[in-house]
DNA sequence: TCGAATTGTGAATAATTGTAACCCTGTAAC
DNA sequence: GTTACAGGGTTACAATTATTCACAATTCGA
């Protein structure tokens, strides 16, 4: 379900707003002024901001100049105000639709959904960390590929479930029993050695030094330690 | 230097829209009908498409749903019919805005740009159940075809169902197990090669690399990956 | 039904990964 | 230091898995 912050003085008008959309599957924030703006898209972004033009206290340009750093959404600007300069600043200082007051509701529920259908899926881009850079080092995991000075690294599937289990938490050991566990599939048995080979592979394509390894260090007796700061040569 | 592609049967309007743009660092196509409208998008993909509703021939709305399996960019109605339903219609349909004549070329203008501003892909376009799309990559599951970079891929039968499957869920392992009993429509027996067959020809039917696949990724010993983010190309 | 297109099959080939062997290194007891 | 030994690095090779090809089987449309 999707977020909508709305921030709009007329209660009467926001009240419409909000049931109509909550009745198709939207979850509708409200603000009367631009007050708390800022703070209420840091702490719970929306999907869509609906904002009104005409405010008490700062007006809707004023907050969109504001938020626009910490918001990079759809933005939809709403206004009374049938002014065709107005519209043109209002698109220009960056938002996505401009509508005239009064808003069908009707029309307002297809632009907004028109807006959402081009953002980005958050699935791709949002919550669990997809890519992971230390100097030179570019791990992505929507691609499955490494990048090392600029250029792709071919690595196996194995080594690269390897690199990212190493490279998620740099500078912290990741003992055996784990490696085995999370990377391999199985459990440490105390004699495979096939996780040893994986890093030796690994060093190699990442031109980790052979005879002292400094990317990718070896942690005597518990595992291994992926160096965060060793990638900018 | 962007391309717009104006399709509009007033000449008037036409000739005050394209010395407009033009005037504003845009080049613009014109054409007065949809005639030709495919073959002009698939041989110079504009950036954006500006489309009247009222044409001779197929109206504006045809037009839209015809093209779209190929043309993945910003569309834009223009129409004398202030009709909410229309809107609203013209929205569900794919379009990304609708503005009613009389234009006033400044705020066409302004809505152009907002619409360039925002990156098209990966987006999806269209009815989400029914279209996937990842860079220039279209698929349209009601025509069971896919279009890459504006050229009809001729995909088999099992060849889109396997597409399908794999980027219904991108940047996600789907395991030979549910590839089997999914889309093949058995149970994986650990000697069938079918699975692998299929995505080799679709591999070479999507212009992957064959010695190193980036769109299609093989998990060793697990199933494939279907890559988002490599269709920008 | 025929013919063409599609799909599966099996084999050859290639790539990936595990295994075992060998050698090396770090550690600790002497 | 020296030595013994446990653990790690590397390699060749074997096992597993994937890719692709030619061709057979099947399906689909006329």
């Amino acid at each position: 379900m999707k977020q909508v912050l709305l921030v709009e003085d007329d209660d009467r008008l926001s009240s419409l707003i909000c049931q109509y959309l909550t009745e198709h599957d939207f979850v509708v924030q409200r603000l009367a002024s631009g007050e708390n703006l800022l703070k209420q898209v840091q702490s719970s972004p929306p999907d869509i901001l609906l904002l009104d033009v005409m405010l008490p206290g700062e007006n809707g340009f004023t907050l969109c100049n504001k938020i626009r750093p910490y918001y990079p959404g759809p933005l939809l600007f709403m206004t009374a105000k049938n002014d065709d300069f107005d519209q043109v600043f209002g698109l220009e200082i960056g938002a996505d639709d401009y509508i005239i007051k009064p808003v069908e509701p009707r029309v307002l529920l297809a632009r907004i959904n028109a807006l959402l259908r081009r953002k980005v899926e958050p699935a791709l881009t949002g919550n669990t960390h997809q890519r992971l850079q230390y100097g030179h080092l570019i791990i992505d995991r929507s691609t499955r590929s490494a990048c090392l000075k600029g250029v792709d690294v071919q690595l196996t599937s194995h080594e690269f479930d390897m690199l990212w289990k190493l490279a998620e938490s740099p500078s912290t050991l990741v003992d055996r029993t784990t490696l085995y566990r999370d990377v391999i599939g199985r459990e440490y048995d105390g004699l495979d050695r096939s996780a040893d080979v994986r890093i030796s592979r690994l060093r190699k394509k990442l031109q980790d030094n052979t005879q002292h390894p400094y990317k990718i260090k070896t942690i005597w007796g518990k595992g291994f330690f992926f160096v965060a700061d060793a990638w900018d040569d």
